[in-house]
DNA sequence: CGTTTTTGACCCGCGC
DNA sequence: GCGCGGGTCAAAAACG
């Protein structure tokens, strides 16, 4: 067959020049505040409604921009953005475990330029339009519960592969587990790795996030987090320039947790 | 009709 | 220099 493979093949690749960077002298100048916070949430009968299966969702609403394959996994990644505002620079990396097909590696990237999806109209002073200068954003109110339809994931592969470990000690219990209105994962196993750029492997014996966790006695023994900058140094300023995982991070933990605590009443 | 999902292509950094 | 892997964008479809 003489299929002509080619659609559409150039189009940006033969116009893509033309932006030369006159002053990039001092381009490099820029660190890499790459912060990631890798949630690992093993799901089991979280959600209420697991069709398919548990899908772990914070209370942002998120806009998947993409979808690739990873190597070494037989799942493929999902890629999501905030849609609530296009300023958001926030992002978020779903991908399932390789092994254990009940485990969600989440991976979320900056935070939240606006406040969450509640903020009722009553207030609208804060427009999402206006590139804020800074981006801290602190919004310590009460987060109203609001689940939106949270992220679809169909995923028709259900790889069951052998022999995962039924039981690792404790997962004798765990499905009728939801509280009266919890549309939220139910933090059953959240496990936040926390890297570190020195020794760059998941050290849980530190805490240095231990003050986060520390206002918050309610998260389980299996939570760690992963703090990943990409930069030399002065990652540990940088995380204060914005701090931005700390409010992302408190903000999701809090409201998670809070809504779990809270009674909500949708209707 | 607006929004979100889906899917292919393209880009970029890195390793060899 | 090219290949691989990962990440993002963009057009069209699917959905509400
Ligand atoms: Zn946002």
């Amino acid at each position: 067959m003489d299929v002509s493979v080619s659609p559409k093949l150039d189009y940006k690749a033969s116009s893509e020049e033309s932006e030369l960077k006159p002053t990039d002298t001092q381009a490099p100048k820029r660190r890499k505040v790459v912060e990631k916070t890798v949630v690992t949430v093993k799901i089991g009968e979280n959600g209420g409604k697991l069709k398919n299966e548990g899908l772990p969702s914070d209370l942002w609403s998120w806009r998947k921009y993409g979808q690739k394959p990873i190597k070494g996994s037989p799942y493929p990644r999902g890629y999501y953005r905030c849609s609530t505002s296009k300023n958001c620079l926030a992002k978020k990396q779903v991908e399932r475990c390789r092994t254990d097909a009940r485990m969600f590696i989440i991976t979320y990237t900056s935070g939240h330029n606006h406040p969450g999806p509640d903020l009722h109209t009553t207030n609208l002073a804060q427009s999402p339009k206006e590139p804020q200068t800074s981006h801290c954003v602190d919004q310590s109110q009460a987060p109203k519960q609001q689940q939106l339809p949270v992220v679809s994931e169909q995923e028709p592969e259900e790889v069951q592969n052998e022999p995962i470990k039924t039981n690792s000690g404790e997962d004798a219990s765990e499905d009728h587990f939801y509280y009266l209105q919890s549309p939220l994962v139910s933090p059953q196993n959240i496990i936040i790795n926390q890297e570190d750029p020195f020794t760059g492997s998941l050290e849980e014996t530190h805490d240095p996030l231990g003050f986060l966790f520390d206002e918050e006695p309610l998260y389980c023994p299996h939570i760690t987090i992963s703090s990943t900058p990409t930069s030399e140094e002065n990652e540990f300023f940088d995380e204060l320039e914005e701090l931005p995982v700390s409010s992302a991070f408190t903000s999701f933990m809090r409201s998670k947790f809070f809504d779990e605590q809270i009674p909500v009443v949708p209707s």
